[in-house]
RNA sequence: GGCUCUGUCGUCUAGCGGUUUAGGACAUCGCCCUCUCAAGGCGGAGAUCGUCGGUUCGAAUCCGAUCAGAGCUACCA
């Protein structure tokens, strides 16, 4: 066996999706795998687009997932928009690749023409399976026809596949995979597996032994589905005569109750966690923790420190379930260690969505003022869709909602003397000397307590239910800060009338 | 059916024959802080390392068997 990886030679690691969807979560942990192995070798990062398949690929779905990589901030070196020494990108405009390939296998005499029609060979596995055997693979009915009679029934027009002709008595295909270690299958059951389709495409196989060839890939990290695949493609680039690159499989990624991740799990695309509020340093981060480790102490690992220390020896083989509650704590901690500015750009949708507009002119406006909001929010949130929520009653002007709840266990609870305490609070908030500013506000609030005889809580519980109309909200008097002192007054106001004045 | 892989707290994992009374993180429980909610600090509980047998003075770590789960077995990738 021929091995690609000689002393020194530049890693080249590729990233090959299937437009056929979105970018699901376990594509996108291959993807950060490859980004994170060509950054910390030196490396170079391929990006490209597996639509072989006509019925299930899409142009819209290869727009997607590209936006998803760059969501995600996996910048690639060779692919798609950025272009590269061994281009087009795309397997479907590649053709030509393939075709020479075929013909180098059919001067080889590597390769036969099928003639068995998709219905013959359906027919035929559903007769082994009712004889009670599973079907064990292509008959080779076409394997040793003449070549002379196969050459004219092509030329006749009649459809035909191209199949490679596995050698007999091949020894058992070996090769040590980065991850799993040493493997070996045995030959005799591969089947004379198709290459070419009767349409004249390739089969995934096929095109992606052309193409990793062709790219120069070194080290082929993919999902551990391929693993039984591999000993397939190995025939190909022995027929071929091509050498072969490393191998790393990684394990798959499993739903909650241990099956494969599907919708029915709920999101399972990185642009729903994106649309739900998550930041794209939490999911390179947490993706990265599922199937390998860094020391096995260290949970938090910033993309610089991945790109770094990131190697193929520390990957699990086991399954890894995906655990939404732990993705969720650790967006709470980067969103924690953002800056304000990066925040409110990061936040930017549910920001406006909060205050009920959404045009630039609006937003650019009141940057300074959102970002005043930063420290009041960080340590609260775990996901920025939570942001509306919390922030709404800021936007409400001289009006105020009142949660019937809060307004049950605030202000008309039992000897609670919610009502002396707001008016006491209005006379403070209505005071033009004190200046308009969360700490001499507090402190002049505070103030109240010893002469009034009550507990700050009495005090400014009933305030926060009359200004947030909640009696959870976020920071009291930062918040007053941040709105005039007309809304508020008005508020405390309405609030005295409604629930006290029957 | 055949081929192949996997199996350590609920979850992600560390562990590579003795330094292990199996370590860390999330979740969970308790306490502290506190004008709410959080965040933060401290502490607790939680894994006889799938099971059985073997090798060894000694095994989660090596070997065998067994069970359970997964992948592949397509003119899908």
């Amino acid at each position: 066996m021929v091995s690609n990886k000689s002393a020194g030679e530049q890693v080249r690691v590729r990233f090959a999706p299937s437009p056929t969807g979105r970018l699901h979560i376990g594509g996108a942990r291959t993807a950060i795998y490859n980004w994170a192995f060509a950054r910390a070798t030196g490396g170079v990062f391929v990006l490209r687009i597996e639509d072989t398949d006509p019925d299930r690929s899409t142009e819209e779905n290869t727009q997607i997932i590209l936006r998803a990589l760059r969501w995600m901030g996996l910048d690639w070196d060779e692919g798609p928009e950025v272009g590269g020494p061994f281009g087009p990108y795309i397997q479907t405009k590649r053709t030509h690749i393939y075709a020479e390939a075929l013909e180098k296998l059919k001067a080889k005499n590597a390769v036969y023409p099928c003639f068995c029609s998709k219905e013959e060979l359906e027919q035929k596995r559903a007769a082994a399976e009712e004889a009670g055997k599973a079907y064990i693979g292509y008959d080779k009915t076409c394997r040793d026809l003449d070549p002379a009679v196969a050459q004219t029934r092509i030329d006749a027009g009649e459809p035909h596949v191209w199949r490679l002709r596995v050698p007999e008595g091949h020894e058992p295909i070996e090769f040590d995979d980065a991850v799993y270690g040493h493997m070996s299958f045995p030959a005799d059951v591969m089947d004379d597996m198709i290459l070419v389709r009767s349409d004249g495409s390739p089969t995934y196989n096929f095109a992606v032994v052309c193409d990793d060839t062709d790219m120069r890939i070194t080290h082929v990290i993919r999902g551990d589905d391929h693993l039984s695949n591999t000993p397939r493609q190995i025939l190909i680039y022995e027929a071929l005569g091509y050498p072969i690159p490393t191998f790393a499989h990684l394990s798959m990624i499993l739903g909650p109750d241990g099956k494969k991740l599907s919708k029915r799990h709920g999101a399972t695309s990185v642009e729903e966690y994106r649309d739900e509020g998550y930041l794209s340093d939490t999911m390179v981060n947490f993706l990265a923790l599922l199937g390998w480790s860094l020391d096995g102490e260290t949970t938090i690992i910033p993309r610089d420190v991945l790109c770094e220390k990131f190697g193929l020896n520390r990957i699990t083989k086991k399954d890894a379930i995906f655990d939404e509650t732990k993705l969720t704590w650790m967006n709470g901690v980067y969103i924690r260690e953002m800056t304000p500015a990066a925040f409110v750009e990061a936040a930017r949708p549910w920001l406006c969505k909060a205050a009920g507009c959404d045009d630039d002119g609006f937003f650019e406006g009141h940057r300074v003022w959102f970002e005043k909001l930063y420290p009041l929010l960080a340590e609260r949130l775990v996901r920025l869709d939570e942001i509306p929520d919390k922030i709404a009653f800021l936007f409400w002007g001289n009006n105020i909602i009142l949660d019937a709840d809060s307004v049950d266990k605030t202000l008309k609870k039992e000897g609670c003397r919610a009502k002396e305490a707001l008016l006491a609070c209005r006379d403070v908030l209505a005071d033009t000397s004190i200046s308009w500013n969360f700490e001499a506000l507090q402190d002049a609030c505070k103030a109240l307590c010893e002469p009034m005889e009550l507990k700050p809580k009495l005090l400014f519980q009933p305030l926060r239910v009359a200004i947030t109309g909640n009696m959870v909200s976020i920071p009291l008097f930062e918040s007053i800060e941040l709105m005039s002192r007309e809304n508020v007054l008005a508020r405390i106001d309405y609030t005295i009338d409604h629930v006290f004045e029957q």
